[in-house]
DNA sequence: TACATTTAAATGTCTGACAATTTAAATGCA
DNA sequence: TGCATTTAAATTGTCAGACATTTAAATGTA
């Protein structure tokens, strides 16, 4: 079934390691439950501890669930969208901070991605969707909005673009991008001057849809991009000074 | 600095969690050390197993490694590309196999995706990225080749193709969305004709992007899009009937 | 039958201990 | 003094056994 060979190193990790195998092969299917910890410990040779480590790892990727209790233990769980949006979102996030990611580098592949979901958008968009987007473009018109409001506002009209393209792999591959790019947005101060041409170019892009029309959707969108990559770049600059 | 509110459900998840945000809120910073399980275990008031489960959901994720030794302990982790790449992998796959992803629904995504690096890549292509999806081109021309070593190559190419771009973040995000395909492309047999339309597409595209042409290489991914689109159906169809 | 109680199984947590590993200090020697 | 060797200490990795908590099923009773 599954075996340990006696590299005495990280027994946790393999352990982990032999069970996502497990998994991922189809041999433990959704919602099947694997054997309680006593008879892992005994299968690996291992104590208990070793063993809820290595199921520790397993629960901390949304793998595995646990339930305590008679008939309890731990299942195979099924990876549902918002788990898997969640992890996507950490790891880009992290990923973005750690490593020096330039403002610019990562506009051009967020704005790169959403251009690919326009095409679709323009097809598919739906009457809600729209209402989405319109509902967050009035928010973003409301004078009195702190900059903070104003950017997940912004997160939540750019989701709702996305979400257009109808295509739910898309909307989880560009939940991480767009959402990752937030603290980096979140250093922009906006001024009035800047979120009306913002504002404007989101109403050009929801326009663009409803009308089916993916080249005007495209076009605002390249001009967003545009915009943000100066506004990035002036507090760059700005940092840099100080 | 953390603190652990009374609430006396999954210990080692909420000290995860009170770790986790002490990275991302740049208050850990990369090869900091954390406190030592002993100190931890005080720190928390609690058991060190129950720390040590929270520090392994962290390893799970890459966030942090461990050393053993005098001065050892764990450190936060920078956060690289391939460990990234892995986990996109990991989650897009069983995203994939456990929520009963079409498989039109898997390539309109990808290739999606894949068509957003185009423009990109036609700008930028190098001597070398091209040298890469030449070659694969020319592997997968040899008339020996198994189904699987095909569908290697494949991969291999449409990663050049992404590289191509020369954005880290894109080819981040496309590696899941490129390799989460491959259970499903490998059910696929290819025949002698099928294989020759695809390499024919490959030509296309890699000419286009040697032309700085991102409209032909557009055009080509669209008809290899339609074309995978053709044989995905066809194996279900086959699947269906038997 | 319907409801309350008991029982058993499983995870969650704690305590204490020992093993393995690595660094730094202490020691000994030329 | 300077260098090699030994020793000690700190830290993670693992183990064993125990108890607490939760949950569902089995049991008993009106």
């Amino acid at each position: 079934m599954k075996i340990d060979p006696d590299n005495k190193a990280d027994l946790s990790a393999q352990i982990a390691e032999a069970i996502r195998e497990e998994i991922v092969a189809g041999r433990l299917i959704v919602d099947a439950r694997l054997p309680s910890e006593a008879e892992l410990a005994d299968h690996f040779a291992v104590s208990r501890p070793t063993v809820r480590e290595g199921l520790k790892r397993l629960a901390a990727q949304a793998l595995i669930r646990t339930q305590r209790g008679a008939n309890g233990g731990a299942f195979v769980n099924r990876l549902s969208y918002p788990e898997a949006y969640g992890q996507q979102i950490t790891t880009a996030t992290l990923l973005l901070s750690m490593n020096a990611i330039s403002f610019d580098v990562a506009c051009e592949a967020r704005y790169a991605l959403e251009r690919a979901c326009t095409q679709l958008a323009a097809r598919r968009r739906t009457p809600d969707t729209l209402a989405t987007m319109r509902a967050e473009i009035h928010r973003q018109s409301q004078p009195g909005l702190s900059d903070e409001s104003f950017c997940a506002s912004d997160v939540a009209y750019h989701r709702a673009l996305v979400d257009s393209a109808g295509n739910p792999v898309l909307s989880y591959q560009l939940a991480g991008a767009v959402e990752a790019m937030q603290p980096l947005m979140n250093m922009i101060t906006f001024t009035a001057r800047s979120r009306e041409a913002i504002v404007g170019l989101h109403i050009r892009i929801a326009d663009g849809l409803e009308r089916h029309d993916a080249e005007a959707a495209e076009d605002a969108l390249t001009a967003l991009e545009a915009y943000t990559l100066v506004l990035g770049r002036d507090v760059m600059a700005a940092r840099a000074k100080s």
